[in-house]
DNA sequence: GTCTATACTTGGATAGAC
DNA sequence: GTCTATCCAAGTATAGAC
């Protein structure tokens, strides 16, 4: 089924001639979106990222707007897959703390944060792109209000619903970002995080376990 | 002293000629990064905004992206002295929020962080701008962690040392811009200035005013 | 359906007229 | 000190070969 012929070294990179066309596009894109920022992303320059000539974008994604916005998606669902398995065994303020602090580093690592930033902040200079990123930034609000509220609980919501905290959770998390790539010295943020944990634990102290929690 | 002649007008504005082209481009500078953003400033369309001719900029600044430095810097310097005027008369926290809250809302109205924004994220695209857009940040932090400091006093210094703390403040008003300006609603930010408010009025409830304060 | 070659536009930067 | 004209590099996009 799949592939006829003399199919036997790997399948996973492309079919014969360019199935992965697409794909190595979208890699490239997120890749020069990462290193080179918005301004930087041009045609040419994701091209030869990929190694493929610069017209099969516009063939494929039709602009580079377009390319650009394929790959935030798709780093918007390899990142929502990875949070979601991260969170699911997450119980106490401290271990969300400890998931964040790992997140953050691999997301520092590959990348995929600071290509949020950069299409957030290209966004001004293309017509029409603002509404369609602001879109693919649901998913990252939606996942932060899970997080805080299944950890929190309701005790806190009065003082601080748990919506406007994921709100200046992800805030946070893109200035992070930010600071950390332009000076490349993560060791701020992580002393923040290292931080946080701290006070999440004093939070635990102060509180009693209360409610209906087992 | 001022000027010789038929001198009777605004004197403000350029003196004869064109004095005042340095100030244009520059102001056109901070104007197009504000509204078109990193990507959309180009010597042109800054050119454009100033009512220039575009050979100017390199005549003045010897490229686009000095023109845009001395802009990052004009804005720094604006800001810090409204900043530091601010935060003379505060003495608790619940007036540093209002303070911060005044001063987020002007910085969103005269698009001020959205120029850092755009320089930070910016920065990647040309070799060599990150290290000079580093070093203008610097202000901002050392600002907002003597805010902190004269504020919270030395309590909370051993669980949350006040550089820690100020390079979070920093990221986050970074990262709230960004959002903010992205769907152009400010409502969501500006709510969580208010839970900030009353949990600073919560931490001043709490804690004694005990040490060595009048 | 996939890719190459090419047309056309915009951007950075400079030389020389005023 | 300012402006015009101009060069060249880089950008987007398409027409047409395979």
């Amino acid at each position: 089924m799949a592939k006829s012929g003399t199919a036997s070294t790997v399948v996973t990179r492309d079919s014969s001639r360019s199935a992965g066309t697409r794909t190595r596009l979208i890699d490239a894109a997120i890749e020069t979106l990462k290193t080179e920022g918005f301004a930087g992303s041009s045609a040419r320059a994701i091209a030869e990222c990929a190694s493929v000539n610069q017209g099969l974008i516009f063939y494929h994604f039709g602009s580079v707007a377009n390319l650009l916005l394929a790959a935030l998606d798709t780093v918007s669902v390899r990142r929502m897959e990875q949070y979601g398995a991260a969170v699911e065994h997450v119980g106490s303020p401290t271990e969300l703390v400890d998931v964040a602090t790992a997140i953050f580093r691999e997301d520092l690592d590959a990348g995929y944060v600071a290509v949020l930033v950069e299409m957030i902040a290209g966004a001004s200079s293309t017509p029409g792109l603002g509404p369609e990123v602001s879109a693919r930034l649901g998913p990252w609000f939606a996942f932060a209000e899970q997080a805080v509220t299944a950890t929190l609980g309701p005790s806190l919501e009065s003082v601080l619903p748990p919506g406007d905290l994921a709100y200046g959770i992800v805030a946070l998390y893109l200035g992070l970002e930010m600071l950390t790539h332009l000076d490349g010295d993560s060791g701020r943020a992580l002393g923040l995080f290292a931080h946080a944990k701290n006070l999440a634990a004093l939070l635990e102290a102060l509180s009693p376990p209360a409610a209906g929690q087992a």
